[in-house]
DNA sequence: TGGGAAAATATTGTCAACAAAAATATAAAA
DNA sequence: TTTTATATTTTTGTTGACAATATTTTCCCA
């Protein structure tokens, strides 16, 4: 299940699969563990039929593997995962900035720029789980006004995996690694109407995010 | 359940989950129509516990609409869902095809001929299945070699959907609509190591076959 | 003591019965 | 006849018991 369209199951395994995923998300199931259905059951208070249910959609999302007859177990991602995530997530956008252009507003253009004020805000304070909120919201924005559903789906698929690799290293916001500032040059060219700056700075922006990530996280050099 | 990996569960399921989604692909069970479970367990000799367990995976797939306390129904799609569903395909084996670029060697030239005669032949001798087949073959190779998994498994999940519409409109392949024969300008731009030929030709031909669709099944006009 | 068979335990896979909700059929009333 | 309320049937949701497989422990023997 597509996490975008979460109304599409009863409402007990929706409750029970967000409760797994964002615990996955937040690491507290740690990468490799091996997720009983019987210990899952109690720990978020749901039987074993609807963790089971949770189980397919997460395996299906690509969070969980598993394997039969053995169990499920928290996938674990490494640098190379990593790039190639935002190497797709990447071209996504960069399709989604150009079919939303022609149709980039005043309103639309001023929904971005108070979104990246939300965002700088954020991280002026600390606040990562805010700035990562507002940050995936601008840059959500470029597919949902593609007028492209699938698009926008395949888009909503990878949050999760986004958001993993965000709460693995969570400095992205604070340190001054220039992720949070990139956002401006970005910003300034839509207000231009330059589309091939746009997406230049799009690919460069969304780059040194990578490139953070590995060097902190995955002690990846170059 | 990604299409791709298929041994990630019981051989019961996998088994069932491939007799559903071919029956939807085969267009044998029709759009819109409500897939009862207990008469799905009978048509496919499986129990009501497979069926519900591949109905999960063909949710996540998006073959499949589910309504919960009303059932699982075929999805049914539109033109639009056609353009929108090319156009992401577009990007990803462009991508492909950019990241593949650098490692083509003529060993990977020579494949890529083969398939293409052997997706021409079978068109000419009006095997409509055989052509499809390689013709999916040769745009997969563009994600199987640009060293990506995430990219190839993301081609692949879309593959069921580009098979509904081929067998929708089956003429793709016979009528001279110039589907078959633009493989061959992209072939060609390989052959002389011309990046953005290439990407030119690809976009083109993708470009084509969603026309003849839209046409032919959808009657959109332009 | 170490290794390996055998028993015991734990975990996932499967089923069949039942509950809850929706869809359909029936009947009464306007 | 049409509408509405009620009963019946159909369909999906859920549960707990049991089967199949995997893992761990025990115990015997070289």
């Amino acid at each position: 299940m597509p996490a975008s369209t979460k109304d599409q199951s009863s409402a007990q395994v929706v409750k029970t699969l967000g409760k797994i995923r964002e615990a996955i998300i937040r690491g507290e199931l740690t990468p490799g563990a091996h997720l009983k259905e019987n210990h899952l059951a109690e720990t978020f208070r749901a039987s074993r039929f609807h963790v089971r249910e949770s189980l397919r959609f997460l395996q299906a999302e690509g969070l969980v593997e598993s394997i039969p007859y053995k169990g499920n177990f928290v996938k674990a991602f490494t640098g190379k995962d990593a790039e190639e995530l935002f190497t797709v997530r990447s071209a996504l956008e960069e399709l989604g900035l150009r079919m939303m252009f022609p149709r980039l507003s005043a309103k639309l253009l001023r929904e971005f720029r108070t979104t990246f004020d939300k965002m700088e805000a954020a991280a002026d304070r600390g606040d990562v789980a805010a700035s990562a909120e507002a940050d995936l919201k601008f840059h959500r924005m470029f597919c949902l006004h593609a007028d492209n559903a699938r698009l926008l789906g395949m888009w909503d698929n990878l949050v999760p995996h986004v958001k993993l690799f965000l709460y693995m290293e969570k400095s992205i916001y604070t340190s001054d690694t220039g992720y949070v500032g990139s956002h401006v040059d970005l910003l300034r060219a839509l207000e231009g109407r330059k589309l091939d700056l746009a997406e230049a700075h799009l690919r460069i922006h969304l780059d040194s995010g990578l490139r953070h990530l590995l060097k902190e996280k995955f002690n990846t050099p170059e």
